[in-house]
DNA sequence: TATTACTGCATTTTT
DNA sequence: TGCAGTAATA
């Protein structure tokens, strides 16, 4: 057919991905499809090009799915698709852009159905969404309600029970189940935990608010009413999903109730990638696929990589085929190089830093830029040491995963106001910003917020109740605020300022870093500017918060050139040119806190594979001999003498270039011998002092 | 009675 | 470091 060339520069296994379904040149619903796809075998890529391949092929844009796993993967994609397509069809490709309207993640799709079957399934379409920690406040709300803080032994803390609730949601298992298999110092709550939630889900439907997991939860639910399934399961000819080892139980059978014959599904996805488990990720939805509908599925496996050098590919082999159980299949490349994988042992968290901050602007020197380097870690919290002397070495830096923009208390503070003024049955929203008042604390929040509830108009009421006991001035600043909000007078975004104007004072008196924090307000502000209302802004940034901070307040311009720092779990789907593993050591990776199955040490092995495969031409895998446990106050050296990371077995070490650093000479050596021969009795000198 | 000051304690990964 | 629970204060 015409127009087709860009066909040509895929492989033939990228190819029969891609014009899967598309007879003569005409798309059509076909069998299921399960593409196997390895690391950098250009998955994004094939993916994207059998979206524009069935879009130039006749189907309809407006009726495709897209699933992603981020936010930030669905814009890639859509970027890629449009490409593709715009090549194509040329002038017409314009109309594409809005086309593509349904792609997104599972929760923020979830969201736009809920809402749009909202009336008929007796939900007020006005809902707020409550992100993590939302979710876990409400919950410590209702804990103490129920008086389960005041418990003999200790009761789980708040973010255990919500993750224990959430697992149970997302994997569908008995909560019993869950406990025993997952949580097994819980299982004497079984019983609390139950009314718990039960009471957890009475007060989020009494405020109007959804949880992430309400947003697959109700959306499953749906799928499981015939009807409704099947008018949903209408709406598009074509499902595709990516990342699909990183799915849930709870995913899945969202789905199969769209598509119960598979017709017009694509999944994509690597079981040895599959590193979601914790989020009840099961890798049996990837491996049970093709079987999983009435008439089997097409299975096609990509296994050329296209991104890392001969050397780096060779290692990441050799950690992941000691896997227990995954598809089998061997990647391959022919970009050859001399170039090992470094093992490079350090001293500790310090040198460590060091090495990499040397190493990264050596890379520079010979011409690879910050942002084509990456440094990589087990948990948030490891990057440290190398944060600070980056900053030290003036070397700019975003750091993705971990704590978050919109983590921080006064950005919250900001948001909370808002959502308040959106649903004020919010009780989360609502306790934290009365609490700001001087002179309210639980006990008068809670009693401010009861007479709202009680209410039919919780706003007026508001308006008419007598201030709290000790409430001062701040009070009616307050209630005028809320009004403002409510009254919608001012228009969007300069509701935001409303708040901020009403905000700052309390920032001053809270904050001691009042001014940094201003400036954060600002960014929201501008952030805000960009969305046309308020409850696209509240919604919208809940599902997909923007998720790099960097060590200057605000991001980094786009044309400056700044380096990766990142927790593996968030370098999903990435490349760069260089990249550095922290901590590949025993306790961290695999971390410690895994209870020890042959499951969780095997999530922890794809996850150092995931790092590895992330590499194209430069890998240094870093292995302090100290490692640091968890960081109490300051400079505090509780350690442990810490040993390579058992995924890196000794047969293996001939695929690395193993070095220690810094390099020292014998001379060093032996100067340092000295210096710690010297001994002193510090004691006896200072008590000599005196006499 | 409500708020604040203080002390002990646990601490992954994310839509 | 930040949070939760408890003792001391206005």
């Amino acid at each position: 057919m015409v127009g087709d060339a860009y066909l040509d520069r895929l492989n033939d296994a990228q190819r029969a991905a891609v014009t899967h379904g598309v007879v003569n040149g005409v798309a059509c619903p076909a069998a299921p499809l399960l593409v196997i796809a390895g690391a950098g075998s250009g998955k994004t890529n094939t993916l994207a090009h059998r979206v524009a391949h069935l879009i130039v092929s006749g189907a309809d844009p407006r009726r495709i799915l897209l699933l992603t796993f981020s936010r930030r993967a669905s814009a890639e994609m859509a970027r890629r698709v449009e490409r593709i397509c715009g090549v194509v069809l040329g002038d017409r490709a314009g109309i594409m852009a809005d086309a593509l309207a349904w792609s997104g993640t599972f929760h923020g799709i979830g969201a736009r159905i809920i809402r749009d079957y909202a009336e008929q399934i007796g939900i007020n379409p006005a809902f707020s969404i409550h992100d993590r920690e939302d979710s876990a406040d409400l919950l410590n709300l209702m804990r103490h309600e129920l008086g389960f803080s005041k418990t003999q032994s200790r009761f789980p803390a708040k973010g255990t029970c919500l993750a224990i609730y959430s697992r149970v949601v997302n994997s569908q298992l008995p909560l019993g189940d869950v406990l025993m298999r997952h949580y097994p110092w819980c299982a004497m709550w079984e019983d609390q935990l139950k009314s718990l939630f039960s009471t957890y889900v009475a007060a989020k439907q009494a405020q109007n608010v959804l949880d992430y997991d309400d947003l697959l939860l109700v959306w499953a639910q749906m799928m499981a009413e015939p009807v409704l399934a099947e008018e949903i399961g209408a709406r598009w000819d074509h499902v595709l999903v990516d990342e699909y080892q990183d799915t849930n139980r709870l995913q899945d059978s969202i789905l199969h109730g769209m598509k119960p014959d598979g017709r017009g599904m694509t999944v994509v996805g690597d079981d040895a990638q599959s590193i979601y488990a914790f989020r009840a990720a099961t890798v049996r939805n990837i491996l049970d696929f093709p079987s999983s509908f009435p008439n089997p599925g097409t299975v096609v496996t990509l296994e050329r990589n296209y991104r890392s050098s001969q050397p780096i590919l060779a290692a990441a082999n050799a950690v992941i085929e000691q896997a227990t159980e995954r598809f089998s299949k061997t990647l391959w490349t022919d970009r050859l190089s001399d170039a090992l994988p470094r093992l490079v042992s350090v001293r500790d968290d310090a040198d460590q830093a060091r090495y990499i901050v040397e190493r990264v602007l050596q890379n520079r020197e010979e011409g690879m830029a910050l942002m084509q380097q990456a440094v990589l870690f087990r948990a948030s919290h490891h990057s440290g040491s190398l944060e600070v002397e980056l900053t030290r070495c003036n070397i700019p830096f975003v750091k993705f995963g971990g704590l978050k923009f919109l983590d921080s208390a006064h950005v919250k503070d900001v948001l909370a106001m808002l959502r308040f003024a959106q649903n004020p049955r919010d009780r989360v929203a609502g306790f934290r910003i009365l609490q700001l008042l001087p002179g309210v604390g639980p006990n008068s929040a809670r009693r401010v917020l009861d007479t709202m509830q009680a209410a039919p108009d919780p706003l007026m009421a508001l308006a008419d109740m007598k201030a709290p006991p000790r409430a001062g001035e701040g009070w009616s600043g307050f209630v005028g605020t809320m009004q403002g909000l409510r009254s919608r007078a001012s228009g969007w975004p300069a509701e935001i300022g409303l708040v901020r104007h009403w905000y700052e004072p309390h920032l001053e008196r809270l904050h001691e870093d009042a001014t940094m924090r201003l400036a954060d307000l600002v960014q929201l502000e501008q952030i805000a500017g960009g969305y046309p209302s308020r409850e696209k802004f509240l919604t919208e940034l809940t599902l997909d918060p923007p998720d790099a901070t960097s060590d200057q307040a605000g991001v980094p311009l786009l044309d400056e050139d700044y380096l990766i720092l990142s927790t593996i779990h968030s370098a999903k789907g990435q490349e760069w040119r260089s990249v550095f593993v922290l901590n590949a050591v025993d306790g961290c990776i695999p971390s410690d806190l895994g209870t020890g199955e042959t499951e969780e040490i095997d999530e922890e092995r794809r996850l150092l594979y995931v790092a590895m495969t992330r590499a194209k031409d430069s890998l240094d895998i870093m292995v302090p001999q100290r490692f640091y446990v968890h960081g109490q106050h300051g400079m505090g050296d509780r350690h442990v003498y810490a040993a390579r990371t058992r995924f890196i077995e000794r047969a293996m070490l001939p695929l690395f270039e193993s070095m220690a650093w810094p390099i020292v000479t014998p001379e060093e050596e032996k100067r340092q011998d000295g210096v710690r021969q010297v001994r002193i009795d510090m004691g006896a000198r200072l008590r000599g002092m005196w006499g």
